[in-house]
DNA sequence: CGCCAGTTTGACCAAGATCAACGCAAGTGG
DNA sequence: CCACTTGCGTTGATCTTGGTCAAACTGGCG
């Protein structure tokens, strides 16, 4: 399933990462921790493989280096709920204690870093600063899943496209051009709504020129200002 | 708005309250940090007062002695969001920096202890152990945030009115009958859902002899296990 | 070329929202 | 003590959003 190239002393290569995510979920400046921690294993998944399953054991925490991965739970009657998607710098596993709540799978080729929750639960306990910042980022990722409850609970189909859009964009390079590593699927059961849902409402900005499209996979934000106010509410 | 009974040492009653929540929200055990941060002001809210507003500064958080809270916002075109309702032991307002992003309102009469940030901020950096207590509390509101999300983004309306009775329940005396504190609206705007909804899908349960309503704010379970099945998906 | 996986579009359907009465108990004022 | 009001809660009729089902389209790839 995976190709593990043992442990890796990466130096500072990681410290500078940008903010990521924690948690179910995310986490920002775990960077100072990630430095500190220097022993990891760099781990390889192919699309679609499952880098943990839920009911697994969580001994430990991991940091994207390159790709995508989505945090997901598979219900009985196959529905299915993203409740993330993390990017390269994002942390993710870090909250679930003691049994995995949700899955983590590769959207695309992703390469992670593996890190022991041991090691650096003690490394928190030594360090003040190191315990603020985490805490920081739990007090950011918990805002985030606020914001996610809000969207699903009170917000129409293109509101949270379009939120989803701006969301991506602000992640990613910040460019007008978005590159989505994830399936039309994958945006439906983050966005709480079907796939038909999403391609409707992305073909619905594109015929009004909020967007272009030109490949499934590559956004062009044509009218940001637009998608603003849709998503705004 | 509000009457305050002025400083007032508590000593250690506050100590034995159970479980609570942190956050914009929840938090657990932080019964300690309470025990340590002996001073705070009893305040007094009457049905509906606002205990803080969104946008206002952030430096209390609140513990509830008496009374439910309920934690909301306000969409620009009406719309509300409840992201949860505080019963007596849980803490709330711990998790907005800087700003509040949403208000607090008493659902009833209500009794709060106010602490001051940074006196508390002090004092978790101090002791690691409080740090990490209240690190998990934070992880348990977390994945609680996110079975919020999962509820809202893909359960039905009766999955989501029989989810909300178990948790009340839960969290209530764990007797057969349940006294609810809120409205209709209150529990629409938690789960996502119009009174309308949330009346009928009540009216179908008690149809169903799942549930009975000898008044609107009291409800007894006939049929956990009915509810359980209905909720768990 | 034909297959496959993912995407898009259309026709129809249903869960839940909206709109509108009505019910009911707790005030309130005459 | 009794109209009258007020604030919820409940119920019904109708409408809309988004879901379901089905078919066609697309680009990659053997």
């Amino acid at each position: 399933m995976y190709r593990q190239f043992g442990n890796f002393d990466h130096g500072n290569e990681l410290v500078a990462f940008g903010p990521g995510h924690v948690g179910i979920v995310q986490s920002g400046q775990l960077n100072a921790l990630v430095a500190l921690e220097r022993i990891g294993s760099r781990l390889s998944f192919a699309r679609n493989d499952e880098i943990y399953a839920e009911g697994d054991g969580s001994e430990c925490w991991y940091k994207v280096i390159s790709g995508t991965v989505r945090i997901c739970k598979l219900l009985a009657d196959g529905r299915r709920h993203i409740a993330e998607f993390c990017l390269s710098g994002d942390c993710f596993g870090i909250a679930d204690a003691g049994e995995r709540l949700y899955s983590a799978e590769a959207v695309n080729d992703v390469i992670v870093m593996r890190f022991q929750r041991k090691a650096t639960d003690r490394l928190i306990d030594q360090n003040p600063l190191l315990a603020r910042s985490l805490r920081d980022t739990m007090l950011r990722d918990l805002a985030n899943a606020h914001g996610r409850a809000l969207l699903l609970g009170r917000m129409t189909a293109p509101e949270r496209v379009a939120a989803f859009l701006l969301e991506m964009f602000e992640r990613h390079d910040r460019t007008k051009t978005l590159d989505l590593p994830m399936s039309r699927n994958d945006i439906a059961d983050y966005l709480g709504l079907t796939i038909e849902t999403v391609c409707r409402t992305l073909s619905a900005f594109k015929r009004d020129a909020v967007i272009a499209i030109p490949n499934p996979h590559r956004i062009e934000l044509t009218d940001r200002g637009a998608l603003e106010t849709i998503a705004e509410a």
